[in-house]
DNA sequence: CACATATATTTGCCTTGACAAATATACTTC
DNA sequence: GAAGTATATTTGTCAAGGCAAATATATGTG
């Protein structure tokens, strides 16, 4: 093998992939917490709670996307979730299309126990970034997500 | 809503939850991208192109290991492509468990065309970072990775 | 108001991928 | 070299998610 092919194989990795396995390294590693907690939860459901949690009751369209889910799979994880008793599908006050969907007190615990996982994994994630690199990878990201999204 | 709730509600993505935005903006790009070109190609299909084009053959586990893919659907994917004529899978030589796929020259015509829209996406992708920060978030995400995957 | 268009949610259908079992082969140890 | 263990690939089965159609309601226009 010359240098030439050395230098190619050892080409570092796409962004696509890296961003790919990276990903499933943070699920792999939340899911693992969460079971390790005695909990039944997919990465997916652990992002609904979590944003339930944060930013408070919401339709099911807006929650959908800011999980990057499709609206279909939502309404089955809403089922689930729902039939578990940790959500609530409340009817929107100024829009009859639309739900109100927001946390029971089962969910608002049960946020309470997965914050712990949350918090462990972040941290395991990053701990071998200091403060800087933090937001500097922070920034990046969402630099490339809106360069992505306005296409101008 | 006071100060407090709002500097809460704006509180920023976590690594999780952005790194999955970032990915499946990637993703539909690229998707889009190769159809524009007439293509009928899923990502996953293209990563593994990618992959065998770059490294050059390789055993099924291997590749399905470095595009984060499970051994069973990579079996699937292979024979797709294979079916379509843009791979092949040889007999391992030492291994006779083992295979070696390798592109076929349609295969490797067809990265040809592909190359064109890998570049455009991480193009596009990366346009608002410059060279020290593309290289920063290179190294920031691989940092990352081993820090999860090495969990001391 | 009537009509056309857009949005929220649900449901059906289908594809993809994860997981586990089966099979074949390699490696390790006694 | 026989037995036990580990790895490569394939296949079956199932769940999750994407897409499109259906339904209900909202919004904008003449």
């Amino acid at each position: 093998m010359n240098s030439e092919s050395i230098a190619y194989s050892s080409q570092r990795e796409s962004l696509g992939i890296l961003l790919g396995l990276v990903r499933a390294e943070i699920v792999r590693t939340m899911e693992a917490e969460i079971a390790a907690k005695g909990l039944e939860l997919r990465f997916t459901q652990f992002l609904i709670l979590k944003r339930l949690a944060r930013q408070g009751p919401m339709g099911a369209t807006e929650l959908a996307r800011s999980v990057e889910l499709d609206g279909g799979a939502m309404t089955r994880q809403l089922d689930q979730l729902e039939s578990r008793g940790y959500l609530r599908r409340c009817p929107h006050a100024q829009d009859r299309r639309a739900l109100r969907i927001e946390l029971t007190d089962e969910g608002t615990a049960l946020w309470r126990q997965l914050t712990d996982c949350n918090d462990r994994v972040l941290k395991a994630a990053q701990r071998s970034l200091n403060a800087t690199e933090r937001k500097q990878l922070h920034d990046y990201l969402e630099r490339v997500l809106h360069a992505l999204r306005d296409k101008d």
